[in-house]
DNA sequence: CACGTTCCATACTGTCCGGTATGGTAAATG
DNA sequence: CATTTACCATACCGGACAGTATGGAACGTG
């Protein structure tokens, strides 16, 4: 008996979270799914149980995929703050010249409004991105680069910012150049000093 | 022959707006809407002609409903500063308190993604809040109150980081309190202050 | 009063699509 | 070789829902 089951299953996942991010979730449908992985409806259903199922696996994908990213780039460079840079840049980047990305996330984001698990797992991933760069921007502090004496909300207005800024990345094209990037990068680590100043 | 057509289809929309806010926009059918205004479907389309027209009247309720309001803070003050903080404290209390704000804009930002006529009018909004905004701290400027160099920068900064809060504030109720509310208010005012130093 | 117009209701159609029922084929197993 | 299991295809079902067809009541107008 062949046993090939993973290799399709994650293969559908990924097929998935392509054309939703393309696409739009509600817009896309498991005929089209099925046919990106090659397969049928029928053998879909003997992968996953309903489309939710394979919403979460589109999701965990998509999320699996961010941490492995960050990872590389922190593993890039040995300097604290060097490496804080590099994974603020690669989420910019993401932000202003990811389309998929951006569908993709946006289409998640207005899901969880309704559904408590999309939420819950949503959050969970909101957590482990906090507390990588509530870690980074603590070693930048550690090696006496950065004066930050409430890093966790200095990084929560910090990736509040960044939610924005791949908001108005969708209207408006012009933002999205290198140079922007570059700027938005040093404006993101502007707001992590800045913002815990006592109130 | 009786005219209250407009009556009826500004009634439409309006609940179309509360219906939308509440249960998101895919999953509220004309059937809802037509028997929250009091009539049916069969005369729902004789005043729109399509779902979609309905979602632009539906949108253009909330846009004009925001600048009213936020004409409504601005004339309760003269001072420009003032001003700008009430502005400002509108906008955040909805992002933290208001539930059903929080969920229409971000189905319509959803659904902007893939649909260039919604885009545009959100775009056109976002205009106008963000030429408010400008107007305000410009005078501010002028008025002393604050150095701002780039003042339209700063705002969209500001606004990027409001938008972040909004998605921070449906996962996270605990931040949804007036105190919070207040130091995210002075916290956005450093921002403006903040960000348009030189790169 | 006849007639057109406005506004509304009822009942229907057509389509999209998630999900299911069912059967087939290839490989492993005894 | 018979049988089981893993994996896949075809064909179908049924519900949800946008949109339409049609008719009726109220009111203004000639």
């Amino acid at each position: 008996m062949p046993v090939c089951a993973p290799q399709m299953r994650s293969k559908l996942a990924r097929c998935a979270y392509k054309l939703f991010a393309k696409k739009g979730i509600r817009s896309v449908n498991l005929d089209e799914v099925a046919a990106a992985a090659g397969v049928t409806k029928g053998s879909f259903y003997w992968h996953y149980k309903s489309k939710k199922e394979l919403l979460h696996a589109a999701c965990a994908y998509y999320y699996r995929r961010w941490r492995q990213r960050a990872r590389t780039e922190i593993a890039r460079d040995d300097d604290p703050l060097k490496q804080l840079e590099r994974v603020l840049r690669f989420s910019v980047q993401s932000c202003l010249f990811d389309r998929e990305s951006r569908v993709f996330t946006t289409e998640v984001f207005a899901l969880s409004l309704q559904d408590k698990e999309i939420r819950a797992g949503w959050a969970q991933f909101y957590d482990t991105v906090r507390e990588l760069f509530v870690g980074l921007v603590q070693a930048a502090c550690d090696n006496d680069q950065l004066q930050v004496v409430d890093p966790r909300r200095a990084v929560d207005w910090m990736l509040a910012t960044i939610e924005g800024i791949k908001q108005r990345a969708a209207f408006e094209p012009e933002i999205c150049t290198p140079d922007q990037r570059e700027a938005t990068v040093q404006g993101l680590l502007r707001i992590v000093g800045l913002i815990d100043a006592p109130t």
